[in-house]
DNA sequence: ACTACAAAGACGGGCGATGG
DNA sequence: CCATCGCCCGTCTTTGTAGT
């Protein structure tokens, strides 16, 4: 990282432009924008000559290359990320003057098939097993045990449960205030066996010094709050107390939508605990239960079974 | 039903507070 | 004082929304 007295290089300089940009103008979220400028990086490096950014030169070919090294041994999903910002990023170029014309559509569109894998959900013993696993004794014990309540039961997001502030809790109305993907702002109910694990700790595993009003805050001073990793450690630690495999939190978000969806319970009724905007999103699960269903029919009557 | 855009989460590696 | 392990960071993957 270069000091504030440091000379940005020229890339440097013009991709902390191109960040404000992002923020400023086309108004993204913060870590939109860091992957952005991240590909942006990646790709201004294969333009460096002679210490300088050089876009003169640059041609739909170039485009093609960059992707195609980019995205060599990655994920579709990488690949098309990739795609996304590089346009955004000859866009704003343009904007700029750097170049003439705006190169967006000279770069190849990735293909890529959604919803080809199948999430796999834990049964209902497993997760039993998972918040058995907290030593509810224990300061630490008692914060994991609240937070994975919160995933399992309320099928909460690792972020959400991060974000968790301690007035987002309205005891008298048994609700929370969910603080959910896109800047949005939701009421869920409280059930009582989640309130009772945040309320345990918050009463007797939440330290007296902690930082700020998130509920949730590292067991290990400085007691502020936990960052992205944090929920997700403390899952993939229960797992492995409790002899599972590897797992981090949005295997219980699945978990509950499966189960949910096994035992008849309507998909807008689903879409809704989850918080989907559209039930397109939630449909994946009836397509999961549809393979579930299919495995259980195999043994068709009059064949080997 | 597709692609593009956006905002998450997962995960390996390593740092450093902490408690022995 | 030093080994441990909870946590952070960077990179890659997955999930979710919108427009056509």
């Amino acid at each position: 990282m270069a000091s504030a007295h440091a000379v940005l290089s020229p890339s440097e300089s013009m991709l902390e432009r191109y960040r404000k940009y992002l923020l400023d103008v086309r108004g993204l979220v913060a870590t939109s924008a860091r992957g952005y400028v991240d590909v942006a990086r990646a790709f201004a490096v294969t333009r460096v000559a002679d210490g300088e950014l050089d876009w003169k030169c640059l041609r739909p070919e170039h485009l093609i290359q960059f992707v195609l090294s980019a995205s060599r041994g990655r994920s579709t999903g990488t690949a098309k990320l990739t795609v996304t910002a590089l346009r955004s990023l000859l866009i704003y170029l343009h904007i700029e003057g750097l170049i003439a014309q705006p190169l967006d559509t000279a770069v190849p569109s990735v293909a890529g098939w959604r919803l080809a894998g199948l999430p796999c959900a834990l049964e209902r013993r497993d997760v039993q097993r998972l918040l058995a696993a907290c030593d509810r004794r224990t300061h630490h014990g008692q914060r994991d045990f609240a937070m994975l309540m919160l995933l399992a039961r309320l099928g909460l997001r690792a972020g959400e449960v991060r974000m968790l502030k301690l007035d987002d809790i309205d005891w008298r109305a048994g609700e929370l205030v969910v603080r959910g993907k896109g800047q949005r702002i939701e009421r869920l109910p409280l059930p009582a066996d989640v309130g009772q694990a945040l309320a345990s700790y918050l009463r007797r595993g939440r330290p007296d010094t902690a930082q700020g009003r998130t509920v949730f805050v590292r067991t290990r001073a400085p007691h502020r709050a936990l960052s992205s990793g944090g929920v997700t450690e403390a899952v993939a630690a229960a797992a492995s107390r409790a002899g599972l495999p590897h797992m981090g939190a949005h295997r219980l978000r699945h978990t509950l939508a499966t189960q949910m969806v096994r035992s008849g319970v309507a998909l807008p009724e689903v879409a809704q605990v989850l918080r989907h905007r559209r039930l397109m999103t939630t449909s994946i699960y009836a397509k999961v239960d549809r393979e579930g269903l299919r495995l259980l029919a195999r043994p068709w009557p009059g064949g080997a079974a």
